[in-house]
DNA sequence: TACGGTGACTAAACCGGTTCAGAGACGACG
DNA sequence: CGTCGTCTCTGAACCGGTTTAGTCACCGTA
């Protein structure tokens, strides 16, 4: 026993064998309690840990999650929301003795492979998906490879439990708190269409002016880089009938945003009120700071992973919802300039 | 065989026994290369692919490297610096068979004992580290523990291979485009002198100068977040002689300098010139764009994962360096106002 | 007293690879 | 022809757990 103890010195010191030490440890029934009270205190005076490769051969788990994310790299870089998000994940995993593995895949490599990759090397048990796509082919595959999932927002699919934050509330309340301050043409800037919680943050807003009897938003489609949202801006721009007001689908394309519009002389708040998304850090720090809608992403990557965890325990799939995202009004927006007051 | 072939189904296809399989499969001599063909050619059939864990178990490896960051979660979420190097390292390990696992430690973690655990359940196989300090513990704790690992940035330590930047060049080129544009008081709002990069830029920096016959710089030590690069930049603006441009550790943290400067009536660049670090995805959306020094973080987390591979195959540990970090001039950097061209 | 049932425990198989000692065939050489 | 060495290949042990079939002692019951 040079090395660490394995099970059977346990055994060996406990004088029993290597069945009952597991028996015992994993908790299972028809182990007497002296005998089980034993076998634990020497695995605990040995400081026995069970090895993780081990276990994984005998059990087909490989004790750890995946979390993919398909973005090409500066894309990722771009978007402050997975740092905390991973964070948040990464805590409540170790606590549970698991271990994120995380795979970013460019828009060149094959999703499909990749995931397929992942269960026949039994690299994860579960994944956790963000970025869901309507009818998102990933749900069938990942249900073809019998690979517990969630999902960061819903699917629709009662297959894969979701765990969602109402980021429509955040739109929603967003929209209200422009509207009051007079605004009437508002536009946004939003992240491609073929994602779930793109379009849904379009159809709130949408909904909320349309409600309000004001023209529905221009909405344009980005890949929510900032590059694009800066290109996005200035079409805005060159419109007939520029808004008053737009929202970002991100705080770093809102940042880009307020770059392009200074450039063309306009002021913000006094010229124009912008909005970003997430309320990440750079939302204190852009000038003027960020008006903005938290999506708090460590409490959600946190959520998460819980609910995977709980999943993989064989606990029924049930949706987890965080409550409405919330909106924080910084310094970007502010009244519509005069002479647009009343303009339909 | 219903599920995944293994090498056992391959060995009996062959006709011949599962040690020769893995000796065709690794390469290794004593294989006819006949034998070796049709070995192969089975193996590719049946599309086997040896198991991670039976291979792990009997090697005792993980086929996976960490990445510890020894940060707050808040912290890793403000600092643009590891998604783009996340991505880069990751991208050369699937190639390679491995998978990153992630941890992010937050200050009540204690890091040793995460380092321990990581052996002693060989999670990794090596370690990438970074946030390198004056003698780092972590250095001995490393060699104890057997581990293999590759710093970012230099230690000085021949046990461990260091992949480098110069990032002092940069630091270096910023300060001569200062004092080409006159400026003669500089500060630098720096992160922590207990981190080796930290100290390393502060002395480049406070070398330039005084070979310039200028007063030295007053630098300001803050953890690297925005907001105590927020405060340090309000206790520079209090003081008898404020500086006429200020060197910051990030860009968001240039970001939150610029914000505070501008509250105080101050224009970037006409009133005050401000320069960033790392030149992250941000630098190019603040207002106005940031002149900073690119460190490329994906290239950086190639290098370092590559390096790590190497180790881990057996060869010599070798530093590595990227070169000189190059500074990107944008727009925060300008001649220094009139009123301030001499001062002494 | 014989029998069946139950609880505690053991022994061995198993997961899927790697590795090592040794067997067998074959050619070269003295 | 005998011997040695080399090459190819086999069989079994091994890594460290989990799981299952089965043993054994002991109890209550008829």
């Amino acid at each position: 026993m040079a090395g660490k103890p394995t099970i059977a010195d346990v055994a060996q010191a406990a004088g029993v064998s290597k069945g009952l030490v597991s028996f015992a440890l994993n908790d299972r029934p028809g182990v007497a309690p002296a005998t089980r009270r034993r076998i634990l205190d020497v695995a605990q005076e040995l400081g026995f840990r069970p090895s993780v490769q081990g276990r994984s051969l005998s059990t087909r788990l490989a004790y750890s999650v995946g979390l993919v994310i398909a973005r090409d790299a500066d894309l990722v870089a771009a978007d402050p929301f997975y740092p905390p998000f991973i964070a948040g994940a990464e805590s409540v995993l170790v606590d549970a003795g698991r271990t994120l593995t995380l795979s970013v895949l460019g828009r060149e490599r094959d999703e499909a492979a990749h995931y397929r990759a992942l269960v026949a090397d039994r690299r994860v048990d579960g994944v956790i998906i963000g970025d869901i796509r309507p009818d998102d082919s990933r749900l069938d595959l990942l249900a073809e490879l019998e690979l517990p999932a969630v999902t960061l927002g819903s699917t629709g699919d009662a297959r894969f439990p979701a765990v969602t934050i109402d980021d429509a509330a955040g739109v929603v309340a967003t929209a209200r708190h422009l509207l009051d301050l007079g605004h009437r043409r508002i536009a946004m800037v939003a992240g491609p269409r073929e994602l779930v919680h793109g379009a849904r943050r379009a159809d709130a807003l949408r909904r909320v002016l349309t409600e309000a009897g004001v023209g529905g938003p221009t909405v344009v489609e980005t890949d929510f880089s900032p590059l694009a949202a800066a290109r996005a801006t200035e079409a805005l721009l060159a419109a007939a009938d520029p808004p008053t007001a737009i929202v970002y689908g991100n705080d770093v394309a809102a940042a880009a945003g307020i770059s392009v519009l200074r450039e063309h002389g306009l002021d913000v708040p006094r010229g124009i009120s912008v909005c970003g998304f997430d309320d990440s850090e750079i939302a204190r720090w852009t000038v003027p700071a960020l008006t903005t809608v938290s999506t708090d992403p460590g409490r959600w990557g946190a959520a998460a992973a819980r609910a995977l965890l709980d999943l993989l325990a064989g606990q029924p799939a049930t949706d987890q919802d965080l409550g409405p995202a919330r909106l924080v009004v910084r310094r970007s927006t502010g009244p519509v300039p005069a002479g647009h007051e009343t303009q339909e």
